[in-house]
DNA sequence: ACCTTATCTGCATGAATTGCTAATTAGCAA
DNA sequence: TTGCTAATTAGCAATTCATGCAGATAAGGT
């Protein structure tokens, strides 16, 4: 995703408005990686510009998703997740805490059993334990 | 997913009993390959026993969850699908029909900045068109 | 400053799933 | 067979996440 500064020009550009609401949400994405649900984002947006209604952070997420700014996974854990990282990667999941970290894929796998099918994406969902929680699990 | 017969044993022993709803699931998903929904489970069961609840289809599809009888996955389509196949396998979606086919991975593909995380499990789900589907958009 | 039009908020609605409970039934035992 | 008891069913309520809608508001070009 790009900068608040530059998604600022882009919105005008692109005839939607640019409003308080919008920039602090801008600011609260940009460089995020902790893929954050709506919900999330309504929590910290909320404590910085009370009032602001979760309808707008949904709608705003889907105006940026829209313009490819960030893209929306699901990762299992019931709502939508936001992610202002859209370059090729997928995600791995903690089942302790749930936290999903980036994870970058080198070598395509060989597919078997899927004859006459044109793949234009793939998206890659690990599930396991991240250090923090492993080390929980181990001293218990 | 074991057959209607054995999954009438493994009940019995697991303190579950067997009634003529859950029978008919395990026909109706017994090599079923569709990755059904709960809903679409729920219409082809109420076509042959009028009256089945679609509570009753979570409930028995929880409960053959539970003994590893079947997976339950997500695809992006909403809702959650039912697959009997349990083997180690991934899944292509088809943008064109919604269809969900199987797909098998040979080598695991290298994965990088994912430090520190055990992985206990991978979900690949691809994106694409299946081959009727792509006819159709070159017809078009 | 004005005017048009997009946006915001609050609420209603929708879709998928789970919770709850009285009535029913499976299946073991007498 | 008959009876008992715990599991199950059906129906409906509740929950969660997301989107639809409309009147009040405000962005931003003129
Ligand atoms: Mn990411
Ligand atoms: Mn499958
Ligand atoms: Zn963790
Ligand atoms: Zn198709």
């Amino acid at each position: 995703m790009r900068s608040p500064e530059e998604l600022t020009v882009a919105f005008r550009s692109a005839g939607l408005k640019v409003t308080p609401q919008r920039q602090l949400l801008f600011r609260l994405l940009h460089d995020n990686s902790s893929h954050p649900t709506a919900d999330s984002l309504h929590s910290a947006a909320t404590s910085v510009m009370p009032g602001i209604s979760l309808r707008t952070v949904y709608q705003t997420l889907t105006d940026l998703a829209e313009m490819g700014e960030l893209q929306s996974i699901e990762v299992g854990s019931g709502s939508l997740r936001f992610d202002p990282n859209v370059s090729d990667h997928h995600h791995a999941v903690c089942d302790g805490c749930g936290d999903v970290h980036d994870v970058y894929v080198s070598k395509a796998p060989v597919l078997r059993g899927l004859d006459d099918f044109s793949v234009s994406d793939a998206h890659i969902v690990y599930r396991g334990h991240c250090g923090a929680c492993s080390a929980l699990v181990a001293t218990k």
